[in-house]
DNA sequence: TCCCGCTTTACGGCTTCCCGTAAAATCATC
DNA sequence: GATGATTTTACGGGAAGCCGTAAAGCGGGA
């Protein structure tokens, strides 16, 4: 079974049940970070020392305080956190469930498991993480029919630009200036418009105000 | 202190922090209801009994799942629990940081605190435990001041509607059919118009796209 | 070089949105 | 019931979005 395991989670209640899981399977060696950046030090530091970390359960969503933070999310912070130690297991532990962030999860970072928060976190960590040790990948019933849907494939990065653009309040022509102004090509009015209609189309959205709702729902913007 | 206490919370995680702060008051007497419907049933039993309940920890939001439930949010769980039981005190602990249900809650319900699922509840929990015993109101910070924003307050249930069916995708023409069908007034094209123009100038929208987004980021709808 | 397919751009018409103004209806108060 | 304030409705003109067509640009392959 894994020997070292980094908790990057701010909640005290998360940080108890993940606690307990690890004490179920017998796990001892056991470091909390309650912010993303504190994680990525320990494990850093963790590699130096020659006795780096076997496992990271990582939240994704981390709550804003007073303090100035570099990595904002847990998202980023797997990201960070496998460049710099590829073999590094990591279970996701978070609440979120839509899909755009979560394919980049799987798809990109090829996570070792997903636990969305729920009524029963216990048992559904413990497994998680027993899963991951054999090099297995549980992901919660809930989010496997949602990761299952691949509609949103063909969406580039720069649908997501035009995407905010437009959830800024700004007109077509004033986007195209500004797509312009930032060298993004197409950038033509007529561009714009052929690319929220594709937008439109692979959503299901009837015009822009739908379309932005979905995008929100769908955690593209 | 409290001698016998009911927490009404779905997450075993948060469970386990409602536990740590109540065993470390020394609280023993506690139960647990992972569903609304089982809470009000035992709050119901413990008054029969001739042993009832001095205080009530209550989440908000309780994920559905394939049980049937005749109680759907704490929200309605403390009014029908106030209404059986008046004396009873009660603590609120949930995520909920919307102004809407809270203030429903403070001004109506006279709930006896309000801890914010966040960083430190065990501290929190305790501290408002010990506060509500005492006869006082423990409320986190960050709600605070929510409460006393009022910025959202002339903001109506049909002004989600209208924010709703908008993002459905439907035309201004469209919304008004439907309103009428609803029965909702105003109806016309030039109500809606103008409700929604209100909306913009409240949230600081320049067309009904961005008016969608901020609703989205605002948790309106 | 020419051809082909694809993308980008341009343009025209039609619809919807946006923003005034003004009339009609409703409500509160006396 | 009259009066004034507010809300609701109606309408019109200009701006923006929506949609189809067509021309121009661009790259790959024979």
């Amino acid at each position: 079974m894994f020997k070292k395991v980094l908790i990057a989670e701010d909640f005290d209640s998360y940080n108890l049940a993940v606690n307990e899981a690890l004490k179920s399977l017998s796990i001892t060696d056991v470091s909390h970070a309650l912010y993303c950046d504190e994680a990525l030090v320990k494990i850093k530091r963790a590699m130096q020392e020659g006795a780096p970390f076997d496992l990271l359960v990582s939240d994704i969503s981390f709550k804003p305080d007073a303090k100035k933070v570099a990595i904002e999310n847990g998202i980023q912070l797997v990201a960070q956190a496998r460049a710099l130690q590829p073999n590094l297991k990591v279970i996701v532990f978070s609440i979120e469930t839509r899909l755009h962030p979560l394919q980049y999860l799987f798809d990109t970072l090829q996570i070792d498991g997903y636990v969305l928060k729920g009524r029963n976190n216990v048992p559904e960590l413990k497994w998680a993480i027993q899963n991951a040790y054999v090099g297995g990948r549980y992901i919660s019933d809930e989010i496997s029919h949602v990761i299952r849907n691949r509609s949103l494939e063909d969406i580039e990065d720069y649908d997501i630009t035009r995407l905010d653009l437009l959830a800024s309040g700004i007109s077509q022509s004033e986007m195209s200036g500004v797509l312009q102004k930032r060298s993004i090509n197409p950038s033509s009015v007529s561009s714009i418009e052929n690319r929220l209609n594709r937008l439109k189309a692979t959503l299901g959205a009837a015009n822009n105000v739908q379309l932005i709702a979905i995008a929100k729902d769908l955690g593209l913007i």
